[in-house]
DNA sequence: TGGATGTGATCAAGCGTTTTAGCAAAATTA
DNA sequence: TAATTTTGCTAAAACGCTTGATCACATCCA
């Protein structure tokens, strides 16, 4: 009422800083009562109604008052009356473990703020209680849906609660394809590329150390090892696919098998396991890329980028999962083919392949 | 009404799995209805009201009908009566760019799920626009408070639009210290603990390689330097600090003016100066640790732990950092200590620094 | 001049909860 | 037996916003 009288006669109320009151936030009436109008008027000019016949006169008068009480709309409220938030959850069992979980989390909420949404999410480290309360509130928040993701790429079983929600499974997928959709990497293309970088380098006779670990991840990255040999019309020979634990201790304790092959190349499984093979070869006096050849798997920036010569390896496109997770929860890839997309992981090339003169 | 009739006989309803209508969600009222009491005899059995007068056979009557029906309480009706939700929002400037602020949003998130909040967050790759809105949102959402974070420690300006809420800044801090909390990493200690390992492993004349760009840690991590010196009485040469590009290449470069200094031992600014070190001091036919000790700062899981041999060094407590956000955030810690709490970092010992044997 | 059309704004119901005040019946006391 | 207290439960007013139905008035066309 007095900041009404004080101001009405002037048309354009400077844009003061305002005294904000935070036990007693400013509401929509009291918006309305200082411009002199309905709540109603005041919701149609905020939400830039289409069809709405404001008066130019009146939706400034409104938009004054707006600046001037340092008005902020209250999200639950709205959201009480169109009964869905614009929140989508994440629960994620593992952000602590590793860089990764970060990257997925990163995509996620790049895509969701895109298209107006806001990232719920919830860290269980495994813990199945936990998980359950944090879907459980997910749900009480009326989230538009649900991510859940694993930090590597596995297969998982689908909590019940999940499906009282839309939700997308992201790095890992359920056995049961039918009832649930899912993103994971494309492992077997990602094997590929990394095989295809020493092929064109001009090998021909390459070891793929692979994990001892049973995933996803080591039957597709064979099966892109064998694709892109295949392609390049080199017989597939078992005996130079060596086995060891996918870290860096792994990698150095296969050095010694690995130059029993006789081989230019090597393909690791991961980037760990690369770094480790990296502190063999030297130890046996090799060079890197001129004795031998190395790419790993991951592109785990601290190790890949860093390692000298820096690692040439092909990249896990964990902000593209995040993305296309909240992609295809809000339905907008259109993507016919399926409730599981696989995304590509990209080669990373760096100097740990020599570039090929022309044989 | 009919499932009322139905079930009203039998005292214990069989817990049977509910068909979940996603369009329509189950409300109070329909609780109400099935038990055959208001939606007030609802709302008090679920929130355990302590002078709250229900028979308990009543009370039994209405927790059946909610498992019956698979009820969710609608957290935005619920925090539209409280005026405020159960949000804590987490702003952060780069969960891209580094493995660390996954870590700052990991203990935040535990702490906050600790005590009945979840953890909103945005990202906003310091995008000013996109933390304005990220903030607004966070407001409008009525959170508890939110923390600003950045990924590394820095001093900051705040966002004016943060002071219309509760706010803790987590691994940086106002020039202003007065009018804002703020929780640090306290790098001087940090720094005298790498010295100290160093000076444990009977080292007495250490360089120190410092970071060529200027921040907070660049002096903290100096000053815990000199202080360690200083009690172990072994006076300051300043001709034993380097500086250097704080990275690998940094680090790889310093070797040779290191060299000239003739010492026993080194801490570096981080550890991937300390990685790029390795190899300068391989290069050069010297062994770590027996030729020349090494420590780190950061503790990058993925380097310090994985170099042969693994990197002394000290943590960057990033989580506690996000945990002690969190307690500052909603008044825990009873912190007299004023407006900034820093967080200690530990040490973390490994094979880069040889037991001393007695002298 | 009067019906039709358009314009600017308001009314009021409703979203799903919580919570205070209060009512009726049962239990207790005198 | 009557007065009082206790017990069990409900009515109804918020909370801050959106939105379809309406209304008063001005303009237009014939």
């Amino acid at each position: 009422m007095i900041s009404q009288e004080k101001n009405s006669g002037s048309a354009a109320t400077p844009d003061v800083p305002v005294k904000i009151d935070r036990a007693h936030p400013v509401t929509l009436r009291e918006v309305a009562e200082a411009a002199g109008v309905s709540t109603a008027t005041v919701s149609l000019v905020i939400n830039k109604k289409k069809n709405a016949r404001i008066a130019e006169e009146t939706r400034e008068r409104v938009k004054d008052a707006i600046r001037h009480l340092g008005y902020r709309p209250n999200a639950m409220a709205k959201n009480l009356v169109s009964g869905t938030s614009k929140f989508i959850g994440l629960v994620a069992d593992g952000v602590a473990t590793t860089p990764f979980a970060g990257q997925i989390i990163h995509g996620a909420q790049d895509e969701a703020w895109k298209h107006g949404y806001a990232l719920l999410i919830a860290n269980t480290e495994g813990n199945l209680d936990l998980e359950k309360d944090a879907i459980a509130m997910m749900l009480e928040y009326k989230v538009r849906g649900i991510l859940y993701s694993t930090w590597f790429h596995r297969p998982t079983d689908v909590p019940e609660t999940l499906r009282e929600s839309d939700f997308v499974l992201v790095n890992c997928f359920s056995p049961d394809s039918s009832t649930s959709r899912a993103v994971v990497p494309d492992e077997a293309q990602g094997g590929q590329s990394a095989t295809e970088i020493l092929l064109r380098g001009g090998h021909r006779r390459i070891a793929f150390i692979n994990t001892t670990t049973p995933a996803p991840a080591k039957d597709g990255r064979l099966k892109g090892y064998q694709d892109a040999l295949e392609a390049a019309g080199i017989p597939f020979d078992p005996s130079l696919v060596l086995e060891a634990y996918p870290d860096q201790e792994g990698g150095y304790g296969a050095t010694e098998e690995l130059l029993k092959r006789n081989v230019s190349a090597v393909y690791c499984y991961n980037d760990r396991m690369a770094m480790g093979l990296y502190d063999g070869l030297r130890e046996n006096g090799l060079s890197i890329p001129d004795d031998i050849a190395v790419v790993g798997f991951d592109n785990q920036e601290v190790i890949a980028a860093h390692l000298r010569p820096p690692l040439s390896t092909v990249s896990l496109p964990h902000y593209e999962l995040g993305a296309a997770g909240v992609r295809m929860l809000l339905g907008l890839d259109k993507s016919p083919d399926g409730n599981l997309v696989k995304i590509s992981c990209p080669a990373v090339e760096r100097a740990s392949v020599a570039v090929h003169s022309a044989a």
